[in-house]
DNA sequence: TTGATTTCCACAAATTCCCATGGCATCCCT
DNA sequence: AGGGATGCCATGGGAATTTGTGGAAATCAA
């Protein structure tokens, strides 16, 4: 049960918007598709959101599925309902990884976040993220700055004992 | 488990009321009509419901049976059953897409949501709606006021933790 | 006949498919 | 231990299709 995305590492995006994806992704991708059976090409799920984003989000299968069914637990004509909907459903692209390892990403959607020549793909649990480079840096910085602002020897496990931090 | 649809784009109307629908919403609706084998055209059903829906919506056939079968539950004779009925049967119209991937709105129907030389397709689960332009952007002007009163890196998926916003 | 539908053809731009290459690891044989 | 041979990985290029659109011709309906 390899749920979990490790890693981060940049690839070329070339004129076609064609990228290779992290090698170790794509069997994390293919194990938690559940139509995927050895020599096809697993499915994933591109969820772009809003302006404010500045990454992409990459879903698994199973992973997409599941904020699905959450999705419609929730009551018809709820605010928190529509904006989750508008942005699972509406501002996301159901896609899948080609023979050779590469993803798509279609202009609309390398503009939307900046990506040009490279990207940098970032696992994060379930999902992984799609960023610029540069862009990636400075929003890491900002996570460096608050680490700084904790003791020399803060650990970070120390975040699930109490439920939040923000 | 019927595949969703996702994505959004606007597309051209013509004159004669054709208008593209997104390719991956093809798939999605060939993927969910019981009669359709490649080379065929699928079927779809498109609801206008009453005066006051600003937008059209989308159904594979797969879904619109759903809907049938629910309604087809209730009391006969109940309010909400006429009301459904109505509105599933009379306001609707059943159709399908021509090998040119093209859908025919006739000019009532365009008429109605104010739609004249363009129309936003959005995915919504597992049926999408289908807009005049700036209809839609007003419609999700409160959503996108609602982001800007919120931290920048907020997430969407933490509105599943909690119980609602609204 | 006349306006409204369908069909059929046309095309540029975007997207997908197919083939190719250099670089690393790994495995295997002697 | 050295040296292929093998295979996967990242990336490129061009050909073949698909898409989104526009317009003309053919068919219907009244």
């Amino acid at each position: 049960m390899t749920r979990q995305f490790r890693g981060e590492s940049v690839h070329k995006v070339d004129g076609k918007g064609r990228v290779s994806i992290p090698a170790a992704f794509r069997r994390v991708l293919e194990e938690n598709d559940p139509e995927w059976t050895s020599g096809l090409n697993p499915n994933l799920i591109i969820v772009y959101g809003n302006t404010k984003r500045k990454f992409l989000e990459g879903f698994s299968v199973a992973s997409i599925s599941e904020v699905d069914d959450r999705i419609a637990a929730l009551p018809r004509g709820s605010k928190s309902r529509r904006v989750l909907e508008r942005m699972f459903s509406g501002q996301a692209l159901h896609t899948s990884i080609d023979e050779t390892g590469r993803l798509v990403l279609p202009q609309r959607i390398r503009d939307k976040v900046g990506i040009v020549s490279d990207a940098i793909f970032v696992a994060s649990g379930d999902t992984f993220q799609i960023w610029q480079p540069e862009a990636y840096s400075a929003h890491e910085a900002d996570i460096d700055l608050w680490y700084t602002s904790q003791d020399i020897d803060f650990d970070p496990l120390t975040l699930l004992e109490n439920e939040s931090v923000d």
